[in-house]
DNA sequence: CTGAAAGCGCTTACAG
DNA sequence: CTGAAAGCGCTTACAG
């Protein structure tokens, strides 16, 4: 029972009134509303304009009841909701989904979990089947929303590699290893030899991959690996600050330092800023990400670009498949090193 | 069909296998699952063990076309996505509006529809049924979102005082007068006299309020209004710089700004500085909002607070009622002046 | 307190 | 191409 736009109840029509209407049986006004097959022109014309006499919309629920659909997707982030609002790579993750799902007219639903009961309230909400399928952002280790989503049998792609027992759920993420590779035989090719990390949380698989790519290229190129080079942050532009004054004080004879972010890279250039050490001259800084914090650092960075736009579009046919019927899948896609001021 | 986690099929298990687990009838399920009114301790035992045996959960699709309800709630944000990620205000409404729905166990679902073709999609999907009522959160004035809503009898409260012919459609809103009168009589009783503005767009309801409070109390003060002390912005910080370097340059002599608000305020901040003037010796700045941005100004920001945990209780509340077959209403809250540091 | 039954609004084989 | 009919999984008066 809802109100018009005058106030008074009225009873929404349904697909009975529609073939009233147009002098059709309900089975041909539904063949109109699925796409028009098996239907002459005639009942066609006769439907369409009753739908639109009429005002018609279809319930939802009814057809999910059949369907088993809903033909939305949600976009789940299990973060604590300032993470949304200080991480600019969640703005542009969320764009991009946002355009891969719109190319198949699919509506995203944005779902922010960041407390306990939160999550557990949006968990029963999906699994109650309100979404086909769930994108899934998390930065963290072992999410157990992840876990009790797969559980119960939606369709789920994660955004980068989940951490631990190599569970059936799908991810799509960027080939952190190789990027971290790259950047360091940059900060290389440029002659630095003492080069620093300010790394991200090592539970994480961005931190686990980021940090062997560092350490690899170091021994390739024959170099030790100096514990007190390396520090680790939250992704986080303060933690970032704070890593490089660690950094400073460990290790002053530094020359370059890779960060594994470029939120925490902002911070590394404030800390470097403070301490009187000229970017790149003195020392110089790679981050990651190529988040729009990169741009807009001074100096601009230099940084490992993750591919968002594509990222977004295989985490969305990958889900779209899945719901399907396909297996999950696991995809890894190339970085590329973006030069800028900064090294 | 889903998928269980060895990956099998199978098929969820519905109310009458709970049922027969419990050796009871569906409608006695069906009342535990509502309330458990009217049935026996025992057989609400029996049927809440067969309901963890069988790992039931309800069908929405099945409840929600018969209760007409979906049991969610939309936070509609019909502004560029960039907008949720540059203005605090945004964040905190948002986090305000979950807890006050967490209160009633509801989850909201945010949906960003900055562009013509997300605002159809989601027009559609909410129309259709899949939310029970919207939050609609817009800075712009007519709203054709709004109205299509609105026409299609779903139960709507905005954020803000639509503008417009006034229709039936409930809003919650600050005092923007008020607070606007109350910043000017707190810069007038500091000796200010030559008291600027940056303003919002006039085509807003706080463009057009804070801009009346403005006027009016200087009038009141037997003060001239001076346009050339007048100018408006777009709510975001760099217009605040552009506006304060306008008034800058026609107003060489002002004393005081009453900024529309905190994130502009960090513009003209920006721009006094640049301009060698001190803050609040050489010129007084106040802010509206008392949006996260107020802090994290330096000097901190004399501004007015809007009661963003009221207004998002209020707009919560009035939401539910709607949905509960009451009529709209609007809801005014007072605001409150907070001295810091730029006054 | 409980079961049998009707019905929510749709889709989809099934006969024609 | 089209209609009559079954059925999706649930809730809710209605009798007992």
């Amino acid at each position: 029972m809802t109100m018009n736009a005058a106030g008074g109840r009225r009873r929404p029509p349904t697909i009975h009134d529609v073939a009233r209407e147009a002098g059709v049986s309900r089975g041909t006004v539904s063949r109109v509303l699925n796409g028009g097959h098996y239907v002459s022109p005639a009942a066609q014309e006769a439907v369409n304009a009753a739908i639109r006499r009429t005002g018609y919309v279809v319930n939802r629920h009814a057809r999910s009841l059949i369907t088993g659909r809903s033909d939305s997707i949600g976009f789940l982030l299990t973060e604590p909701q300032e993470k949304l609002f200080e991480d600019p790579n969640f703005n542009v993750l969320l764009r991009c989904c946002t355009q891969a799902l719109a190319a198949h007219d699919i509506p995203l639903l944005l779902m922010l979990a960041g407390t306990q009961d939160e999550r557990r309230r949006i968990t029963r909400y999906i699994t109650a089947g309100h979404v086909d399928g769930v994108l899934l952002v998390s930065s963290h280790s072992a999410d157990p929303v992840a876990e009790q989503l797969h559980e119960a049998g939606v369709p789920l792609v994660q955004c980068g590699k989940p951490m631990g027992r190599g569970t059936k759920v799908s991810y799509v993420a960027a080939d952190d290893r190789d990027g971290a590779r790259d950047m360091m035989r940059h900060l290389l090719s440029l002659g630095r030899r003492r080069i620093g990390m300010v790394n991200g949380p090592v539970d994480t698989p961005g931190g686990v991959d980021r940090l062997a790519g560092y350490k690899e290229v170091l021994t390739e190129a024959g170099l030790e690996i100096d514990e007190r080079l390396i520090v680790s942050g939250d992704w986080g532009r303060a933690s970032g600050e704070a890593g490089a004054e660690r950094l400073l004080a460990q290790a002053p004879d530094l020359d370059a330092v890779f960060v594994a972010s470029d939120l925490m890279a902002q911070g590394v250039l404030a800390a470097l800023q403070r301490a009187g050490r000229r970017v790149p001259q003195d020392i110089a800084v790679g981050g990651f990400d190529d988040s729009p914090a990169a741009l807009a650092s001074s100096p601009e960075l230099t940084t490992i670009r993750q591919p968002w736009d594509r990222i977004s579009a295989e985490m969305v046919r990958v889900l779209l498949a899945q719901i399907g019927g396909e297996d999950p899948a696991a995809v890894i896609l190339p970085t590329e090193l973006v030069k800028r001021e900064s090294t």
